[in-house]
RNA sequence: CGGGGCAUGGCGCAGUUUGGUAGCGCGUCCGCUUUGGGAGCGGAAGGUCGCAGGUUCAAAUCCUGUUGCCCCGACCA
């Protein structure tokens, strides 16, 4: 179909819209892709729309291709099967909830786990029904605390959700390996660098699970990766390599010191090398343990206070401590909590009173660096003292380890010699296997070859599609407006009628045609009494990749091919243009 | 939920300090000219200045309250 700029619904802006921020939000705006309704709620105008329709399409084919099977759920779904799983309660005020006429809960879809497993449930009840895998491509809800960057992270947006079901482990790998085949063709024709790294696989443990982040400045993930062994991972998932016991024979006993005046690492380090002062090498953070104390609360709505030491020379990471300790959150232990736990002296609380078998009973978890045999400076529960030699293993062990100190760019790899690298990232797929968690919440089970029930295994995969859509564009851009890649352009070559000769309309019009009978589809800037500047301005922000100039040239008989992304242009007879573009849509 | 900022024609902004007939650029409409890099001239339409109170002869401007939006953080299957 042609589209013709004189009469398509379209209204670029000279102008960044003042409300957007991120090169994707302005860019897609202005060029008139998107309109924001509400805050995280976005119109599609013709233009974006055949854009979402090319992610989309893209997303169907390599789905089809691994013999997943297209369905589609409701938006607007009932309370039950979210009590089934818990989730009514769990996610809190992060679902839009509405009622019916009659006062029956409802909400809208912010994913689509339980409708999944119930509706494979229902319909099947044999092993020789699986192998099985669904996706849908559907429009999700969820009440984001904070939606931002257009359509980066909002409250409406379009996902790809597929699940695959399995009678035990080895099929879910299979069927996790086809997906994540999948991903990476479509992550490929979508047209944007992206970097696969390990990732949470949250509470249930023992689960592979693989994030796709495509790398942009404006990303809200932080990942790490090894530059010479291929190791990358989303922060939260970072392994500490734990260091290999040391004895500890020749270390002196621990012994209690008086630090006044030394609630902050800095202080004590200071006051240390004042005071007692190393043979080998000034004190330093990392010689101090530090323990933090935090407030866990649980989904049932309890609290229990949790320790966790870490060298005194990192932070703990909120987020990766957050992914630990899932589904529990996290919350500040404020002065009351510490009013109630008296044996925690603020500033110089120490291993003696920690774990659960210390005074306090609270529990106490380790970073792995924390491994035996090494030394620390610590709080010795006193007011004013430290304890010195404190050695890990001989004089203080913790209730396990924990993986929540902060990941820094310069740490070593997990996998080799070398040190991590970090960089931000959007996360535009996920590949998870679940495991049983959903289909032993939701009873789904199938009868195996011995006629016994056993619970269906199952994978989970997401694509944001309309995320796709804003991420493309922050990897395709310059100054002048967005580049698209070809597959997913609005449209395959923009033609541009620059000047006021009525035979330059009609040339443009007829190109057009012969493009259009060879399977391109194409916008034709037939706008009369714009001036020529305009329309190449226009072209250069809308980003189609192939832009065709019929101006002054025509009437020597010559058109000019225009590359939006090299910005390279050439002249081409008018009799041979349909062939030079065509060429030209296949090249790339 | 904490911190910061902003609400004035379709879009981008000035005007608020110091109260006195609501302005500029872009866009839109009409006419003439112009047509290879966001044209020129002339004319026109379009705003109860987020909302509600208050002070005042007089409020976009001062006071009180309230709502919405954007950014940073917390949060984010």
């Amino acid at each position: 179909m042609v589209l013709h700029m004189s009469s398509l619904f379209l209204r670029t802006l000279r102008e960044d819209p003042a409300d957007a921020e991120v090169p994707s939000h302005k860019l897609l705006v202005r060029a008139g892709y998107i309109r924001r309704v509400s805050p995280g709620v976005y119109t599609w105008l013709p233009l974006g729309l055949r854009v979402l329709r090319n992610v989309e399409r893209i997303v169907r084919e390599e789905m089809d291709a691994i013999g997943s099977q297209e369905l589609l759920f409701p938006a607007l779904l009932p309370r039950e099967p979210f009590d089934a799983s818990g989730r009514w309660s769990e996610y809190g005020p992060n679902i839009f909830r509405l009622q019916d006429r009659k006062g029956a809960d409802h909400l809208l879809g912010p994913t689509h786990e339980e409708m999944f497993t119930l509706t494979v449930k229902d319909l099947y009840s044999s092993y020789k029904d699986l192998p099985l895998s669904i996706y849908q491509i559907q429009t999700k809800y969820r009440d984001e605390a904070r939606p931002r960057a257009g359509l980066l992270r909002g409250r409406e947006f379009v996902m790809k959700d597929s699940y695959s079901f399995d009678i035990d482990e080895a099929g879910l790998d299979k069927s996790y390996q086809a997906h994540r085949d999948a991903y990476v063709r479509i992550f490929d024709r979508l047209g944007f660098h992206y970097v696969i790294v390990e990732a949470m696989a949250g509470a249930m443990g023992g689960s592979k699970s693989e994030e796709f982040l495509a790398t942009a400045e404006v990303g809200e993930d932080t990942y790490v990766h090894c530059t010479s062994c291929g190791y990358a991972a989303n922060v939260e998932a970072v392994r500490v390599p734990a260091p290999d016991p040391v004895g500890w024979e020749g270390v002196p006993a621990a012994h209690a010191e008086d630090t006044p005046d030394t609630p902050t690492i800095e202080t004590l380090v200071n006051h240390l090398n004042e005071h007692y002062p190393r043979d080998d090498r000034p004190w330093a953070a990392g010689d101090t343990l530090k323990n933090v104390v935090v407030m866990l609360v649980h989904p049932d709505g309890t609290r229990e206070p949790l320790a966790i030491g870490v060298p005194g020379d990192r932070e703990v990471d909120e987020k990766r401590l957050g992914a630990q300790v899932e589904p529990a959150t996290v919350e500040a232990f404020d002065e009351k909590d510490f009013a109630v736990h008296p044996g925690l002296v603020k500033g110089y609380i120490g291993p003696g009173a920690l774990g659960l078998e210390g005074t306090t009973g609270i529990r106490f978890l380790l970073d792995p660096r924390v491994a035996a045999g090494t030394r620390w400076v610590t709080g010795a529960n006193e007011p004013g003292k430290h304890v010195i030699d404190l050695v890990a293993g001989r004089d203080f062990e913790g209730d396990g380890t924990i993986e929540a100190a902060e990941v820094r760019f310069g740490d070593p790899c997990p996998n080799c010699d070398h040190v991590l690298e970090g960089a931000r990232g959007i996360e535009m797929g996920h590949v998870f296997q679940l495991g049983k968690k959903y289909a032993e919440a939701l009873d789904l089970r199938v009868l195996d070859q011995n006629g016994k029930l056993t619970t269906v295994v199952m994978g989970s995969y997401g694509v944001g599609v309309s995320r796709a859509v804003a991420c493309v564009v922050e990897g395709n851009y310059d100054d002048a407006g967005i580049i698209w890649p070809r597959e997913l352009s609005p449209a395959d070559v923009h033609i541009v009628a620059a000047g006021k000769d009525e035979a330059l309309f009609s040339a443009a019009d007829e190109i057009a045609r012969d493009l259009e009978a060879q399977g391109l589809t194409c916008i034709v800037d037939d706008r009369r009494g714009v001036s020529p500047g305009v329309k190449f301005k226009d072209s250069e922000l809308i980003g189609v990749p192939t832009i065709v100039v019929v101006g002054r040239g025509l009437a020597d008989g010559k058109v000019e091919i225009k590359d939006r992304r090299s910005g390279e242009r050439r002249e081409v007879a008018l009799e041979g243009i349909v062939e030079a573009v065509l060429a030209e849509v296949r090249a790339s």
